[in-house]
DNA sequence: TCGATACGCAACCGTCGCGTTTCATAATGT
DNA sequence: ACATTATGAAACGCGACGGTTGCGTATCGA
C-alpha cells in the first residue's frame, strides 16, 4: 500500500514496539468523525489525537498527513455484500437494494457516501481507493445477477446491463439524496424500484 | 429573506450609497470559488473578498456571516430550464436529460450539486433554498411531462410518476455521479436512457 | 459647502490547526 | 541493568482566518 510510514513488517525489532490499541483507536476515531459529517478538510488531526486519546506524535509517527490517514481508515472498511442466491432475478434485486437502503440510514454510510461523491475531485486517490473497495465490489454483484437473469431468459437477452445498473441504483441513490429531506424512505421501496424497472427489462 | 443586513429598501437615503458593482463582484467572486470545487467550509471572507478585489469590509457591511452571503449567492441561480414542447414524451424526456448531462459537463454546476448533495445536512437553510431553487422547478417540469405522455396514451395511466422521476434522473445521476471517472459521457447517453426507462412506462 | 455614508486598505487581536520538538515515562530486547 | 524505541502531554513557531477598527478618499443628498 505504501501509504504508512516504514516499519511495516520490517526486519527492526529493538525497543518498544508500536501500540496496536493506538493504532486502532486512531483509524476508529477517524470513521467516527467521518461518520459525523465532518468533511475530510475539516477534520484535523488533534481532533482525531484528542477522540482518540493519543498524542498528535503517535499520529505523525504513522502517516506523515491527513489523506493518508484517511486512506488507511477506509480501507478497513468491508461493506458487508448481502448475500445473493435467491430464486429470481426480482428476488436478489430487492434483496440487493434493501440493503443499500438500509445502510443510507446510517449516518456513517451516508457520510461516507457523501466523501466519495464530494471529495472526489480533491483527492483522486481517496476515492479511487473508495471506488475499488465499495463500488467495483457492488457492481460486479448486481451485474452478475442481471446476467444470470438472462441466461435464465427472466430478462431481455439483448438487456444493456450498465443501463440496467443505472436504472436500479440510480433510483436508489435519487431517493436516498433527494428525497432524505426529513421524511423516511417507505419501506417497499426496494420492490417498487425493482417492479418499475423489470417491467422494462423483462422479454416481450 | 431577511438574510441582508439593513437598509434594504427602507427609508434612510443619506450619503454614498452602496456600490451595486462590489455586490456583485462579491456574488460572482463566491460563485467562482464554490464553482472551482471549494466547500463552503473552506470559503474563506478573506479569500473571498481578495477575489473581488474588494474589502472585507465591504462584505460584512452586507452580510453577517458566511452562509448568509452564499445563500444569497445561490439564489441569484437562475438555473434556464429547457423549452420542452417536443412533440412526444420520449422527444421531451431526451431534451430535458440532455440538458443535466450537458450541465454537469461544466464545473460549476458539478460542485453547486456536490454543495447541494453533501453540505446539506450541516446547512440546512442553504440545502433547502438550493431545493427550492433547482430542485423543485425541475421535478416540476418533467412531472408534467410525464402526466402529459399519460393523457397521451404514451405512458400506462398507473404510471407512477414520481418513480418514473426517480428511474430517469437516477439514472443520470448515476452516470454523471460515478462514471465520471476520467471518461466522458457518451452523446448518446439522453436517449439511451430514456428509451431503455419508457420500455417499462409505455402501456402494455 | 457640509454632513453622512460607502469605499479599499492595512493593521489589529484572538483562535485554530499544522507539523515539530522536548520531556518524563513505559515497554521491549539483550 | 541497559540501550532502544514508543507513548501521551505540553509547548513551540508559523500561517490562515475571523471579525473589528481606523485611515484617507469617494460619492451621495441637502
Amino acid at each position: 500500500m505504501m501509504t504508512r510510514q516504514m516499519a511495516e513488517g520490517a526486519a527492526r525489532a529493538a525497543g518498544r514496539p508500536r501500540s496496536e490499541k493506538a493504532e486502532k483507536s486512531i483509524i476508529e476515531a477517524t470513521l467516527e468523525m467521518i461518520g459525523e459529517g465532518i468533511a475530510v478538510s475539516e477534520l484535523s488531526i488533534e481532533g482525531i489525537a484528542s477522540r482518540a486519546g493519543v498524542g498528535k506524535t503517535t499520529i505523525y509517527r504513522r502517516w506523515s498527513n491527513k489523506e493518508d490517514l484517511v486512506v488507511d481508515a477506509l480501507a478497513t472498511l468491508k461493506p458487508p455484500l448481502p448475500p445473493l442466491r435467491g430464486d429470481s432475478v426480482r428476488d436478489d434485486l430487492v434483496a440487493y437494494l434493501t440493503v443499500i437502503k438500509d445502510e443510507s440510514r446510517h449516518s456513517r454510510t451516508r457520510c461516507i457516501m457523501n466523501i466519495a461523491m464530494s471529495d472526489s475531485d480533491r483527492h483522486p486517490r481517496l476515492a479511487a481507493r473508495f471506488d475499488e473497495l465499495a463500488i467495483q465490489p457492488r457492481r460486479a454483484v448486481m451485474a452478475e445477477v442481471l446476467r444470470r437473469g438472462i441466461e435464465r431468459g427472466e430478462l431481455r437477452p439483448d438487456l444493456d446491463v450498465e443501463m440496467a445498473m443505472a436504472i436500479l441504483s440510480g433510483a436508489m441513490l435519487w431517493h436516498t439524496k433527494w428525497s432524505h429531506r426529513s421524511t423516511d424512505l417507505p419501506d417497499d421501496l426496494a420492490e417498487r424500484i425493482v417492479d418499475e424497472a423489470l417491467r422494462g427489462f423483462r422479454p416481450r
